[in-house]
DNA sequence: CGGGTTATTGATGGTGTTCAAGGGGTGTGG
DNA sequence: CCACACCCCTTGAACACCATCAATAACCCG
């Protein structure tokens, strides 16, 4: 793991002469944002936008660190802007179930009460806006079309895990699988465009958590793709080799 | 299955002189609707309640009837008033999962785009407010406090979605028959208060399909319960016999 | 090179599925 | 009123998929 304190694909570019060099609690440019055009502040307007920034705060996480854990009083909410988070719900008996991942672009803290019910934990490094909640809310109340922004948002997720229930519920390990493989892709698609190659930040325990099998099963299933040819072994993710047998897995 | 077209549990007195005795299409008044306070027009002002009766539409079906099909043109958003309504995705082989029970106070068109993900149908008798979807998107952006109330909505829905996902993706059977019942009850007790045995409109299919079993784990563990004095059989339902043992079943 | 973590692979086993048969309720028609 | 059909549910027996257990391999930094 790198050990600089990288403030890697962040939205901010420093611009004031006072520069931020801290870890967290840097001020934000939205005007800069990579992931301005499909992330939450999306389809916002100039004003909008300058009120959000006020709110706003630039954090930045290394690798395998934790943003808050099931529990925690909800006292913010992320855009996330660089890096992948992990979101999961833990079983006091170990069991442990990843509600998602969230890669740049997705908002967390959509589903929240006054306590968040899940626990996140970043994957990759990862670069956040971070926005008191209160302030958030507040704001919310006072712009409507943030309203409407996020309520898109959140409705947009509502039916992304319903489709996951499906995959939990009714499909097997290899359909799974292949599920995931299709989704990610998709999702890494809006993001960095397309590609044959789909990077995989997460291990093979997160994608068996996530999709409610065991490592063995997920590692046998990545093994048996890459031996019928349909998948290649690359580092940090796979390529598909032949799309359409992989898609030919997943009947609907 | 009784053969009147009756609208029960409505929403709807009749005060208009035109008696409106059609299954559809009768006007809404909302001033005496059972749901109103938790529906998705709690906590809305006169005015707004005004404006939202106005594109409202009573509707009432009768058991084992299609509101929607999966693909359908998303053309109205409903509020359930009363009766219980099955929402499914259906795989081309045949597997069924079973995304949710809609009854009295929920919503039904939140994760939506241009065409319905799911079908939906009435396991019994079901009165419905039916909205016009772009009419009560247009007045979704002109009454903030509206969409405030609908993502209120959404959020929470997105929460239980995510709860559900451990119970498919990290449960054993009779832990998830278990946080069924428990789960099921608490969202009854909303509707109609607190009571030892919970109604079950759903059939034992509809269940394994709503937990990613069969239904004959489902009755076997149905049995088990029994035979065990955690629950009674009682008709169209179960009441519990030992909360403390019903609730030991699931882990948190 | 060495220690720890993560992934792979094989052998065995268990939970839940599948297949099969029968029970119980309800509505219908003789 | 009973016979019958139909649907849903229940129960038993055999099986399959995936989990578990175990050992080894690959990897990554130290």
């Amino acid at each position: 793991m790198t050990m600089n304190v990288s403030v890697q694909l962040n939205s901010v570019e420093q611009r004031a002469p006072s520069a931020c060099t801290s870890a967290t609690g840097c001020p934000v440019v939205c005007a800069q944002c990579r992931v301005r055009l499909f992330a939450v502040c999306a389809a916002l307007d100039d004003e909008e936008i300058g009120d959000l920034e006020r709110i706003a705060e630039q954090q930045s996480f290394q690798a395998k660190q934790t943003l808050f854990m099931s529990g925690d009083a909800a006292a913010a909410v992320y855009s996330i802007t660089a890096g992948t988070v992990r979101l999961q719900r833990d079983l006091s008996d170990g069991r442990r179930q990843v509600i998602g991942f969230a890669i740049p672009g997705d908002f967390i803290g959509l589903a929240m009460e006054d306590s968040f019910s899940f626990s996140a934990d970043t994957l990759t490094d990862v670069s956040v806006c971070a926005f008191d909640r209160a302030r958030f809310t507040d704001l919310m109340s006072k712009r409507p079309p943030l309203m409407g922004r996020l309520h898109q948002v959140a409705s947009h997720e509502l039916g992304f895990a319903q489709e996951h229930m499906v995959i939990l519920g009714r499909r097997r390990a290899e359909e799974r699988v292949a599920a995931f493989l299709i989704r990610w892709r998709e999702r890494l698609e809006k993001v960095s465009g397309r590609s044959a190659t789909i990077q995989l930040p997460m291990g093979r325990q997160d994608i068996a958590d996530y999709l409610g099998l065991t490592i063995e099963t997920v590692s046998r299933i990545f093994a048996r793709l890459m031996r019928e040819r349909i998948l290649l072994d690359v580092p940090q993710g796979v390529r598909v080799l032949d799309d359409q047998r992989l898609l030919a897995l997943l009947p609907d």
